[in-house]
DNA sequence: GTGAAAGCGCTAACAA
DNA sequence: TTGTTAGCGCTTTCAC
């Protein structure tokens, strides 16, 4: 049988005894905040050594009032939209001296405390807010208090002036849908939404219809379908357009993932891509490339607006005053769900040429 | 200018001044812990509310011995491989008491102390851990202190018996690899490993071989690729396989991401999938059924897994005795890339059929 | 039913 | 260079 050893984790005390030192000494020799003899510092490490002592979190966030870690709020963990995203907030936390807390807060009005602040002053130094408006209240709060904050594709609640990250959506937009008229002759192009409350949808809905009005295109009210970003939504979306009998000869999903069920609710209602309907997207995530055909989209530095966010907070917890980034720039990538033929790839292809 | 209240964070102290009342009967209202008058609880609440007070985790965690979160260890938050795993980790912790420390440890052998013990007994009640080996020391010290582990499709190092979740793979491979060779008539099928270490890949492998060897194959170390469960890793291997000119007309990759380069380096060869080499993967990713063609796999139930795994750390945290899962069961899920002509996925479908 | 007071493990003056 | 001590904000005996 195992033989566990149920002995409580060692404490500063135990590692003082041990070395025979106070322990203002270990945490000298710990924090490297003051100078300390060699030899006592040997024996203390040692002692922590040996004891593998390690200082308990809770203990030193509440003495020097600091959680050394920053909070993370978003809608839901998986989707392809928010792992690169995460990747790019780990690795800039990763560099830093904190430790990333996570919520996934699918949803809301509760009234435990723990889930109605699931993070907070209580339990981070700052947080990164991904949340769709609503919760608006709750970032007032933290906003009157100071509490250290950076939002993720979305304004703060008017009044304030909280950091954002955004992506340069009308610029994206308004190649794509320039490359649909002038490449593809396309004139019918239907916009699927994303979520309600979702601010980068209402802003690339605004690009879509100010790129029309440029191109001359008529806006035709009948022609903007509600999804949701996701694959489902897309479907969805797309049967209900296909039942009512709208003509259309594009589609402009406002995510990729949408633009997956979007395909996919085409073809098997006969349609082929991009010959009778061209479909685009938003984001080139991971599979855009792998779908049937290839996915012609605009890609957004998902993983660089992470990172970027996240070195903004980590900026403001170190007292700098940090603005909000200027919306980053998107590419426009073309594959062949948009009527090109290119086989290969060809990014940053102007809105007029095709491969 | 927005006008910033800069007031200090409320503590349980000025909500007991409010309220007129010790600090010890707020604290039992807070949490319940005695019985307290009609009277004093609503003053109690009304002081709460008015200040917005939130209980300090720190100071609590401090005093109650006790975190309340759990922290999750893994190589990288992103990948469409750990994105249903966290939501299925996150849903099961979320409707519990705790929250979720995450640490994505790319790279280990740090000295700072901070990077070496991302998560421990000073942060976290107890951990959820994707590794890939190497870490046992580290695992071995938190096992001998009785700190509550489970561990994510690895078992623990020799001589433990820490509770873990897994695949059925072996079963999912003696099925795929039969239906290769039964229904389509393949005899030299490439094995795509895995990162080197990685228990499921082994264990895939193994399968593999046995599935060889029952279906009467000779088994051929030439047809054994290593890969990386990534999409270019799988790429590089099949160009390299190609290279040496080794005859072969199918490839198992290991997981589905290293499948999706797999197909792309065979394509880019001028060879037709499913035609002149038959590709299968597993997992069945997001984007498997979206692949061209799209592709056939081993569905895992990773979501469930990862829920799985929380709620037995859970349990064990609730004080419960958790032995390990029972490999969850994996199911075969055809579509085209194997040489099947179903258009629509067939959910298990036996090994010998087709649609 | 309520309050006083002793910690929880650590840091940071302040002395020596 | 080192030790003593007073907190950090909270929970929890132990009295009353």
């Amino acid at each position: 049988m195992s033989e566990r050893n149920t002995k409580q984790r060692a404490t500063i005390s135990d590692v003082a005894r041990l070395a025979g030192v106070s322990i203002s000494t270990v945490s000298r020799v710990l924090n490297d905040t003051a100078p300390v003899s060699d030899d006592v510092e040997k024996r203390v490490r040692q002692a922590v050594e040996l004891l593998s002592y390690a200082p308990h979190a809770a203990a030193r966030n509440l003495a020097v009032r600091k959680t050394n870690t920053v909070g993370l709020l978003l809608p839901a963990l998986s989707s392809s939209f928010f792992a690169p995203m995460l990747r790019g907030i780990e690795s800039a936390i990763r560099r830093s001296e904190y430790h990333l807390l996570v919520h996934a807060s699918l949803r809301s009005g509760d009234n435990d405390p723990w889930q109605r602040h699931p993070i907070g002053a209580h339990n981070a130094d700052g947080m990164l807010l991904f949340v769709n408006s609503s919760d608006d209240e709750e970032i007032l709060r933290n906003y009157r208090r100071d509490f250290p904050m950076v939002l993720l594709f979305f304004k703060g609640p008017k009044g304030t002036d909280i950091p954002y990250v955004s992506f340069d959506n009308a610029g994206g937009i308004h190649q794509i849908v320039e490359h649909l008229v002038s490449v593809h002759g396309r004139r019918r192009i239907v916009y699927l939404r994303g979520p309600v409350g979702n601010q980068d949808s209402e802003e690339r809905e605004l690009a879509y219809r100010l790129a029309l009005a440029q191109l001359g295109l008529p806006y035709d009210a009948a022609l903007v379908a509600r999804g949701d970003y996701s694959e489902q939504g897309g479907q969805a979306a797309v049967e209900q357009l296909l039942a009512t009998g709208v003509p259309f000869d594009a589609v402009f999903a406002g995510d990729d993932e949408a633009a997956t069920g979007v395909i996919a609710a085409l073809r098997a209602a006969g349609r082929s891509i991009p010959e009778d309907i061209a479909v685009v997207g938003f984001d080139d995530l991971t599979f855009a490339a792998h779908l049937n055909p290839p996915l012609s989209t605009v890609r957004a530095p998902i993983e660089r607006a992470g990172s970027l966010a996240a070195r903004m907070l980590l900026a403001i917890l170190h007292g700098e005053e940090v603005p909000s980034a200027s919306p980053l720039p998107v590419e426009l990538v073309i594959r062949r769900s948009c009527g090109c033929q290119a086989s290969v790839p060809a990014p940053a292809a102007g809105p007029g040429s095709c491969r």
